[in-house]
Formats: structure tokens, sequence, C-alpha cells
DNA sequence: AAGATATACTGAGGTTAACTCACTATGAGT
DNA sequence: ACTCATAGTGAGTTAACCTCAGTATATCTT
């Protein structure tokens, strides 16, 4: 009737089932406040620790240049992240976030815990370490 | 300088790299034929193993009726599946896969495995067969 | 010191995959 | 017969990407 799936189609449906309703909850969460894009942007800078060009930024994210310039465009224009200058490279800018970045990517980051926190609360802490390890391995580069 | 990250959001993170890269991938692999949301309706109806109402359909897929509608649209232009009235329910249209359709997805599953297979490879199978059991835990309703 | 080439960003415009709101047709409950 | 709910769709919007082309600046080559 139907052909059967493989473990890695399995696990392929699985991720993008998992993902789809964790990012739906989270953009339910965040509200108004930011989307799921900026909220990416300032979790990369904030793990950076400094302010990132904004194509060494896109290149984080994974997505091209004129892309990551958009998000910014937004971030910017509700004062989460700055731009300024490179002093090294007049072609180049660097971004950063602002005190308010910061300060909502704390409220941000509680919010999507709580999410994740009530899905992976069927899993024991030690399966949940398990899988980090698991997951890792599978992202790396 | 940077709040940590506990583990629920690293998981989150390292969800959304995941699931991120392989869409990309599939992307590329899948070329024009059909769009990732378009293997979804088709995987969805194969595994049905029957026709789906479209509201049905809707469910399962985790959307709103009216975006099944304009995938359904599509699909049906591209004669990979087919409407029919639900002999029950003149408000009802039932949804099924054409035998195009059921062709294709059978090209399009290989594809998308070829992907999470070079991923997967970092992964011993008893390690797979782990992670694809956590994943579960987490998808269920 | 020029000239060619490469890099950094952005304007314009397109696609995918969702969404809401409002409408029509039909079914079900009182 | 009337009301209320359900099934699907037209119209229009949003987020998050993309490509292609253009301008400004940097770097390399001769």
């Amino acid at each position: 009737m139907h052909a059967p799936e493989d473990a890695a189609e399995q696990i392929a449906g699985l991720l993008d089932g998992i993902v789809r309703r964790q990012r739906r909850a989270s953009r339910e969460g965040f509200g108004e406040s930011v989307t799921h894009g900026q909220f990416r942007v300032l979790r990369t800078l904030d793990h950076a620790g400094e302010a990132l060009r904004l194509s060494e930024l896109a290149a984080r994210l994974g997505i091209v240049p004129r892309s990551a310039t958009s998000v910014v465009d937004d971030l910017e224009a509700a004062g989460l992240v700055a731009r300024q200058p490179d002093p090294h490279d007049r072609r180049a800018t660097l971004v950063d976030l602002t005190p308010d970045g910061r300060k909502i990517l704390t409220t941000l980051r509680e919010k999507r815990r709580d999410v994740m926190v009530t899905q992976l609360a069927r899993l024991t802490p030690a399966e949940q370490q398990t899988l980090a390890g698991l997951l890792q391995r599978l992202a790396e580069d």
C-alpha cells in the first residue's frame, strides 16, 4: 500500500515535525516583539560576544549577506542592534547588540526555554544529555 | 559577556540548525520537481494509504485548511494528486495520490534519504536507533 | 600609478510556506 | 423552518529566504 521509510527518512521526518511545532510555539510566545529570524541574529551576536561584520553574521546564520541586511534593518529600526562603520575597512559594517537588544534576548530565551522544556520534559536529564550529544555530532559542519 | 544556554536552548538551537541545512539540501536535490511542502503532502497521503479529506490532510500536516488548499492546487495542476467529491458529504473533497504522484514520491524519498544518509553517517546504526527513539518521544503529540 | 579584479553591502524583485478574514455551500440539531 | 457548525476557497498578508545587478572600497598586477 505504502512504501516503508528507513531510519534516515524517519529521522528526517521527526526532526522536521519537531522543529515545525517548536517554531510555531515560539512564534506565539514571542508575540509581536521579535520574529524567529530576528531572534537568531540576536542570539548569534550575543554568542559572538563582539560586533560582527554583516557578512560574517550572515555566514554564521547560514544565509546570504543580502538576507542578513534585511533582518538587521528591522532590528536596527527596533533599536535592538546598531550598525557602525568598520574602522579597518570602509566597505564593511559592524553590527552589535544594543543594551535593549541584550535585554530582550534574555526574555526571549526564557520564553523559548519554556516552550522546549515542556517538550523535553518527556525525556530524563540523562536522555536529554544523550540527545544533545547526538545532535551536536549531526550538526557539525 | 554572554549568557549561558541551558540544555533546552542548546537542543532547540541544534535542531533548528540541522533542519535548516537538511531542508536546503533537499531543496537542491528536489530541484524543479516538487517543493518541500508538496513533498510533505505526498508523503502524508502515502502514509495514510487512502484518500483524505482536505481538512484531515491539513490537520495531519499541522497547517490550517486554507494553506492545504493551495498546496493541493499546485500538486493537482502537476498531476500528482487528484481531488474527488466525498460521496458522504457534499461539502468535502477527498484528495488522493495519482500513479504519477506515487511514482515521484519514491524518487524524492530516495533523494532525501541520500541527503540524510550523509549527515547520519556520522552516527553508528545503534546511535541512529537511539536518536530515532528519543525524537519519537519528543514528537509525540 | 593605473588598471583589473575581488569584496562588502544594498536596491529591486521573486519564491515558499505559512497566516487571517470573509464568503458560499452544505450538513445537523432544535 | 431556523439556527448553528463545518468544508472548502478567494483575497490579501507576512516571514524568511533567494538571485541579480549596482556602487563603493580594497587589493593585486603590471
